[in-house]
DNA sequence: CGTGTAAGGAATTCTGACACG
DNA sequence: CGTGTAAGGAATTCTGACACG
């Protein structure tokens, strides 16, 4: 992932175990496991199939309870993440192009 | 813990299970639990008894693991940990002194 | 739609001990 | 001293399903 810095290495690194996330969100193993069907949050998995989540994960989660708690349905919230996404994606898009056309002006490579 | 600063919350927590600090450690549970025993690392305990320890508790891991490959003893780190812990203390202290002084000269409360 | 629960199996972790050295 | 291992039990996690709504 080139998404992220060094500094927030802790941060998306997947080692907490389902329980542990329950215990940090209070949420319930069902709720946790549900959303993740729901394509809210996407935990790494052991060779034999646990769960990994990092802390990230656990933020993700505590921001879907309240945002549940307040009506929220899961395909809203899909589709709030999928725009967030979209608008990341033009950002690093629009950076390139800018970067480009200077590189053109300068006759550089990049 | 007033030790370390609220940009740390996710140094110090207690999240990750034996079992995945053994995989990003390289150590055998064996010897994860001696080092514990040897007063080197102090992960804490579920309800149940399951040990839980830190990114920081990792990071101490690996650095013991070195130097017992160079062949350090567990009671050479033990003293070696000791004395840090004297040094930070010490600086606290002395840090405390100054500003009693200062306060005292301006004629101040803390 | 979102979540609780009982079911059964497989992997995880724990402690105390024997072993070697 | 530091670490491997087999032993037996208890808690963890997983999946698919029935349930309610």
């Amino acid at each position: 992932m080139a998404t992220h810095s060094q500094k927030d290495a802790y941060l998306y690194k997947k080692v907490i175990t389902i329980g542990t996330v329950c215990e940090l969100t209070g949420l319930s193993e069902r709720q946790i496991r549900y959303y993740e069907k729901r394509k809210l949050i996407f935990p790494e998995r052991t060779e034999r199939g646990n769960r990994k989540y990092s802390f990230a994960d656990v933020e993700a989660l505590m921001d879907i309870a309240n945002k549940m708690e307040d009506g929220m349905q899961t395909s809203e919230l899909r589709k709030e993440m999928q725009r967030k996404e979209d608008k990341r994606y033009d950002t690093k898009l629009r950076e390139r192009m800018i970067r480009g056309q200077l590189n053109a002006y300068f006759n550089k490579r990049d």
